[in-house]
DNA sequence: TGGCTCATGTAATCTGTTACATGATTCT
DNA sequence: AGAATCATGTAACAGATTACATGAGCCA
């Protein structure tokens, strides 16, 4: 019932910021929505083209390089239809973690397998985090009156706050299993 | 292409601690998994009349009370398929906030609108808190020998870290906010 | 007696992904 | 020359939710 369709707002407040094709679109998602938001193209696309039929953007076909590009602007109503959307209180915020369900039910498997699945974990964190800090240093340093960029600021700090959230969680929990798997040897 | 039906494992998984019916499965999972898993009857009454079909679960019709219940047992070829999948690398890990969404675009709004977002994320991870504390509380008391107990440990302490992680990036973030909205005042 | 919990199930719908199709340009 | 990237789009499918349908037992 309640407007569930959010990847008309995810692409709504992407042109908010600056006119983008569809595939620009995607790699804005793709680098800096990705930590809590993900798209494909079988999704914008689509999307993309119901959002012109509801005049919530116009399309600008242009060639460049000898290449054929779609140029999509957001419109007022588009405007309108956001600042809607961000007045109404978020519903989906969820976490859907198959380590989480895979440890759960780790009595069913040995800790080794447990534990493997635990670094795993710990090895895309790891690998993840300095990309995170480094787009809050630059953000802090930039200092300019881009308010988007405050904003993009206030958002990769929840992903750097709660990665390393997640990497002293590993630390606990494998020794924890570390020292019962030694106990059972 | 790869094992994408999770809600089988979800389903397995909670079977392979103890016999339930599709209605105390959907309870489990409300209570114990929903702060990284979710499901509705919807998707487990058909996954178990599935996992019936695939001999991964057998059904015992009783009538409990003058009430009709079917209840659910787990097969060693149920038992062999959740530990195959236990094996294979956690794929799905991902987080999907809305707030985060909402506030990274903020700029499209007032502060005020972004700061109202933030207190309710706040209100809801302060209220969810106590739970999961009062799960670590008794988990770490009990001391049985119950393997399945100290699994559930380890997700619960995932949740109170992240919560308590979360509720640090709201302080901080609700004051960046609140000092440039007196700013603009 | 009215509302809540127990209990099972289906149909319609949603929302999105994956895989495919196509082809030009740019980099190495 | 070949790989990667740029660029748009569709069809089939997946995986699940929501809403509905139905009804009994329990508690205040």
């Amino acid at each position: 019932m309640a407007i569930e369709k959010r990847m008309d707002f995810v692409i709504l407040g992407l042109l908010s910021h600056e006119p983008l094709t569809g595939y620009e679109i995607k790699k804005r998602i793709d680098k800096t929505l990705k930590f809590f938001w993900s798209a494909s193209f079988g999704s914008i696309y689509p999307t993309l083209a119901q959002l012109e039929k509801e005049n919530k953007v116009t399309r600008l076909e242009t060639l460049e390089r000898g290449r054929d590009k779609i140029i999509y602007t957001i419109t007022s109503i588009g405007r309108e239809s956001l600042a809607a959307w961000l007045q109404l209180p978020a519903e989906k915020n969820e976490l859907r973690y198959e380590l989480l369900l895979k440890l759960f039910f780790g009595d069913n498997t040995s800790t080794m397998q447990s534990l493997n699945q635990i670094n795993l974990f710990e090895q895309k964190i790891k690998s993840e985090l300095p990309y995170l800090k480094g787009a809050v240093k630059q953000l802090e340093s930039i200092q300019d009156t881009e308010t988007a960029h405050k904003y993009y600021l206030l958002t990769a700090k929840f992903g750097v706050k709660t990665y390393e959230a997640y990497l002293e969680w590993c630390a606990d929990t494998k020794k924890i299993l570390e020292g019962d798997n030694e106990k059972s040897n």
